[in-house]
DNA sequence: CTCCATTCCTAGGGTTCCTAGGATACAACT
DNA sequence: AGTTGTATCCTAGGAACCCTAGGAATGGAG
């Protein structure tokens, strides 16, 4: 009776591969259990629980989709450092939906998932550095794209878009585009919003 | 021993209330029985399944989102409308966080969501009249600004924004400035794109 | 070879989803 | 009122999942 050389890790690669296969929802310590032969009890001596180690799989994803876009960043600046971003994020939730559908569940903000959002968050101000925007004026673009990418994606995952005849692929480009657009034209602060904002 | 006066309609209103309460996920057949004072068991002679019961949550927050949006809708134009629609989506989303969950899970695509799904895009379509896009150009928009809301009360649904100073609110008023310059200029097509288009 | 920690298993309790079949309330009809 | 019928609700129970507790085997260190 040979072991099945259980570890923590492992338990979280196989629960993200199982996630991608068969949708997160379906990742269950009986199903990850099976895939190594084992018993569902057995997965209990390496991780406390399903919820956590499927927090675990988003923390994974989250770091795996930084480091993508981290490359994907490297040596582009402006207009093509944005649209290199952004397709690496589409990208990623296309061939990992299982991945992807467990960075949205809501996350245990624990020490892995708060360092790789930081790392995001990085990675979206260097994106904007030729923009040359100044605070606050970063954060709101920061948020802006991270929502932009993010409902985008998602839409597409669940087929929230209908099923117009319009390409999703021209679509993306064109809002990337339009964000583009947005970017290099980023509105002056209404000055009765701002004096409103240091009431 | 009176009768409890089971309904669909009641089991998916009470489900929708309990979700806003507990959370989307907790919804259960037995946590939605005791709040009728009945066995779980007897929830099926109305509801087919769980999931079933879920779908129709939140074909139920489609639906009345999008009554939301058109009332706020009535009678604005421009940026005004634009504004107005924003608002009344992400305020949908943080009065009735549970039901705004259940409209993002995948969704069996049923004749009641669809239905749901155009009205949205005919409501987003009323709102762009002013900004004078023809068509590709109205579906990429229509897509853009779906995926710029969904994706912001997402992000603040699940605390994905990180835990910054700048205040939330006045990020989003930004950033609808910034999606009205985007669509007030909207880019002209790329002739190159164009011709790739129709190879 | 013995000891030890770790790994894995068996056993079992609790929850949830759902089906099948029986009992009961309510309404309509005679 | 009494009868009949239907929809409503219950009891009983099977299957899957989550997790705990305690026992056995495995493989490495001394």
């Amino acid at each position: 009776m040979a072991r099945a050389g259980l570890t923590a890790e492992r338990l979280i690669q196989a629960a993200a591969e199982l996630a991608d296969e068969i949708g997160f929802e379906q990742v269950t310590a009986s199903a990850l259990a099976r895939r190594f032969d084992v018993k569902d009890a057995s997965l209990y001596a390496h991780v406390k629980s399903v919820r956590e180690l499927k927090a675990q799989v988003a923390a994974l994803a989250l770091a795996e989709l930084a480091d993508r876009v981290a490359t994907a960043l490297a040596g582009r600046a402006g207009k093509d450092a944005l649209v290199a971003f952004a397709n690496a994020y589409r990208d990623y939730a296309r061939e990992h939906p299982g991945r992807y559908a467990a960075m949205r569940m809501d996350l245990a903000p624990d020490a892995a998932g708060a360092d790789a959002a930081r790392r995001h968050s990085a990675m979206t101000r260097a994106l904007l550095r030729d923009y040359r925007l100044s605070e606050p004026d970063q954060t709101d673009a920061v948020r802006l794209l991270h929502s932009a990418f993010h409902g985008y994606a998602n839409l597409e995952a669940t087929g929230g878009m209908g099923h117009h005849p319009r390409s999703l692929d021209a679509s993306w480009s064109r809002a990337l585009d339009a964000l583009d657009v947005a970017l290099r034209n980023w509105p002056a602060t209404d000055p009765a919003e701002s004096a409103r904002e240091t009431d």
